[in-house]
DNA sequence: AATAAAGTTGCAAACGATTGCAACACAATA
DNA sequence: TATTGTGTTGCAATCGTTTGCAACTTTATT
């Protein structure tokens, strides 16, 4: 059934030539008879002649293909960067595979090797929030098969990263209340055993230590399913237990709303009584009630310039390197948080 | 650079044997000296040889990967989709290439001509909202690859499709509205043009006629472009020009929440004054205000019926049929539409 | 007319893996 | 000893394409 495909060969046959000058007269190789290149070009139009990019990827040992690992596709956050990803991959003529690790390390790991079977010729990849080891990304390396990373990365991998600056992120949102007047504030971290994790953390304690307030290690709750139920429960039971907050960072959007549900539950206005501020813009910040301030994370821009730097490395052939691009957040003040 | 991936003849040249010896070791042809097996293999664990799938997709003219065409990957309806897919795919030995047509005809067309190119064994395509003609669908199969569409289908074209009854659910939803005393419903369309949109007019229509209820065109109000502002507009200015009632069905769930916007600022509460049905059950739904009343469609279920029909045409290799399966959706009734 | 110089085209090898067939060594049988 | 059988391995072709080199035809030059 895959018979049908035109190869060529066929045009071959049916003008009466060699395969050989078929394929010099469709690269348009100077050698070749105008004449017999205008017959070989009309056959392969009416053939719809395509050529096999199978047959051309072993040939040239590229496939013109990028595989890209993404914790979960249904994340806003990362749909907009593989739109970046794609986008610049596809203006440079090559194709994505995008593979998700579901959180897990042994599947991120299992993504890993099917798309080095593949021979793709990089990988971007962000990292799961299942973290064992880094023999994988060694083995990426041990092959001379690019790499680079995008908003998770690895530590101890040399290799390039396109993420953003957590930690002053972090700070900011975290100033914004205090600016507005908030006295104790809560963060909610997801999964603190993350690098990303724990840099927000960072940028929230150096807000309070810089303002002089008080750093309260109770005031700091993971959430590690990052699931708006998680967070709706430890906040219900800890307001029932008697905590007493009038700000809440978020290290997620999710984690805020399901926040908010049991805030607005125990009879709490927002942002009257506690400000709320979340972390990633999602598409559907500005569709709850209150619509919900949030730090902003520039997806699409991040894909496209990890694409970028992964191009950059598989054309120049350059050495690991492990540079870091940090890009540009903003926080979106909503009415979550403003008077 | 992507010379350090091991091949079958480094291990024979280290072994001292000839490539076919290695390639039949590795498979565990019987013919093959057991203790020369042992050694091989040992061999191919130690040089982390892995098969080229490049060279084996040459071979057996077959790639073991599938071609996906979607809208919008950051729709999550369709990144749901996707997962179902992989999940399938991924269990019996496939690999997905996913494209985003971004609702373009000439992006679906190149997307689907790239895939051929790859020679992908099979694609799944779920149509964009420009629709000119079906000739690449015509071409995939002229080449004999398999291909089966999902939630958009064309018509016209002799392919399975798994689809949801989208003139019944959309009854459903319009009869939810009136059983609950809506005398008047409006119905924000999505691109009438689409046969989806236009199938879920029809189970509007069918619902109101079914009642009894007097059928005003004017009710039926397209916006085309799906975003919130778009029903956000329209909806505003139809209530400042007069217009009155007290239900509302949305083609998909952001032009709900458009109109809920406008509905609110123009100082009508949902759901007593005008009680609002969405469509596709957004992961969003429960985190707006009101929570909003929507059509469940099944993304995932979805995504894994087709690829196990895509699955069937590639091996059972059997010739083209237009069978349609219809996948159940539920209405999930929240605040929005309740009393 | 002989030779050189273009102008065209085909052969064969290569990319990495598989596989039918031939070839070899050695043991068992007649 | 000659023959058959069994176990093990290699050769060569194949998938579709590209490309260095050789070979051929035709035209230009002396």
């Amino acid at each position: 059934m895959k018979s049908k495909q035109t190869t060529i060969k066929d045009i071959a046959r049916e003008i009466g030539v060699s395969p050989s000058t078929v394929s010099r007269a469709l690269n348009d190789h100077p050698a070749i008879n105008s004449a017999t290149k205008v017959r070989i070009k009309a056959k392969a139009k009416e053939l719809k002649y395509e050529p096999n990019i199978v047959a051309l990827s072993l040939k040239n040992r590229s496939t013109k293909t990028i595989g890209v690992v993404v914790p979960e596709l249904i994340h806003f956050f990362f749909s907009s960067v593989i739109s970046g990803i794609e986008e610049v991959a596809y203006d440079n003529g090559y194709t994505v595979m995008i593979c998700q690790s579901k959180e897990s390390y042994d599947k991120e790991v299992k993504d890993v090797m099917a798309l080095l079977a593949h021979r793709v010729d990089g990988l971007l990849i962000s990292q799961a929030k299942e973290i064992l080891n880094n023999e994988h990304y060694d083995e990426i390396q041990r092959r001379g098969v690019p790499l680079v990373f995008f908003d998770r990365m690895p530590s101890g991998v040399k290799a390039p990263s396109i993420i953003i600056d957590d930690a002053s992120a972090a700070k900011e949102a975290t100033q914004h209340l205090i600016d507005r007047g908030c006295q104790s504030i809560m963060h909610l971290g997801n999964n603190l055993e993350m690098p990303i994790s724990k840099a927000r953390v960072d940028g929230y304690r150096q807000a309070l230590l810089d303002s002089g307030m008080q750093l309260d290690e109770d005031m700091i709750v993971d959430c590690p399913t990052s699931i708006q139920n998680d967070s709706y429960a430890k906040v219900l039971s800890l307001l029932e237990g008697g905590a007493k907050f009038d700000g809440l960072f978020a290290s997620n959007d999710l984690l805020a709303i399901g926040a908010i549900k049991a805030l607005k539950q125990f009879g709490l206005s927002i942002p009257q009584d506690v400000a709320v501020v979340g972390f990633s813009n999602w598409n559907f910040c500005d569709m709850v009630d209150p619509p919900l301030s949030s730090v902003n994370q520039p997806g699409t821009e991040m894909g496209r310039q990890a694409m970028k730097r992964l191009l950059r490395m598989i054309t120049e052939d350059e050495e690991n390197a492990n540079d870091v691009m940090m890009l540009d957040t903003a926080l979106i003040v909503r009415k979550s948080s403003s008077l």
